[in-house]
DNA sequence: CTCCAGTTGTTGCAATTACAACAAAATACT
DNA sequence: AGTATTTTGTTGTAATTGCAACAACTGGAG
């Protein structure tokens, strides 16, 4: 319980909430300008590419995102309409849900990459030095815990 | 145009979405959990109460919440609805629409106030040394540029 | 004055997200 | 085994957000 936080420290709130969705914003504009699709997309598809067999359960894939669950079962759907993913069923566990990249997913991932770097270098890196960014990362692990 | 990126920048974009969007989950939650509404609402009422007469343009409010039109439209909408803003006319321009607060919008937003401090200071303060803030403060005032 | 481009704010409609309830299966408990 | 509890994922429905078109008005050029 802090009695009374320094005004520089909630200016500093306020400016980290308006920063960040201001960064979104722009990158998220800068995905729709090439015609791709939106940021979510791209973190489902390079949490599934980055696994050696390309495949998650749900409830981790869930985890990851920090995703609504009925959020994911939504945009799990609308992903599958594009054949991105597939849903196969667990071995072991009748009521799970295993859903796996397909070849489509896969070269949709590769193909968002350069254009999501590319704002990244735009918006974020290109405004900071290395010590910043190293700065900002300690300050963020900070935050994580 | 950058070549490429260093991994450990790469990771650091990826922690600052990622952190900040867990730690807008958290203050979300401890407002509802509060029975408060969300956070927009309480920075529609804040901008709304700093200015010396309440009152501010519909233009200007959306500039400073970085809201797209329509969504402000019908947040107004919904603030109406719980007659925290009015509507009004302004003199000399009849497009225009002048929100202004009402005495039951400035009682909850003081009423959100605290809760909202608590919910900063537990998160986010509280896990930061005074030296970590401003040297925060001072990326995200490169990154605003 | 008259027309025309630009501004301001709202609205119809579609897509997405949130909440609540649910079915099905696994796990724990007696 | 038999029953309650928890986990897992989906779905119906309501609220919110995004997109495009719109009406009403302003301000300036001819």
């Amino acid at each position: 319980m802090i009695d009374r936080l320094p005004d520089d420290t909630i200016r500093t709130w306020a400016r980290l909430v308006r920063v960040q969705q201001d960064l979104l914003d722009h990158v998220e504009a800068d995905l729709k300008a090439a015609g791709l699709p939106p940021l979510v997309w791209y973190d489902v598809l390079l949490e599934l590419v980055r696994e050696p067999d390309g495949r998650l359960r749900y409830r981790d894939l869930q985890a990851r995102l920090l995703l609504a669950k009925h959020n994911l079962s939504r945009l799990l759907d609308r992903l599958a309409a594009e054949d991105l993913i597939t849903r196969e069923a667990v071995a072991d566990d009748a009521r799970g849900a295993c859903i796996v990249v397909t070849a489509a997913g896969r070269q949709l991932q590769k193909r968002i990459w350069p254009v999501y770097h590319q704002a990244i270098a735009t918006h974020f890196a290109g405004k900071l030095s290395g010590a910043d960014v190293k700065k900002l990362g300690d300050i963020l692990d900070k935050l994580r815990r």
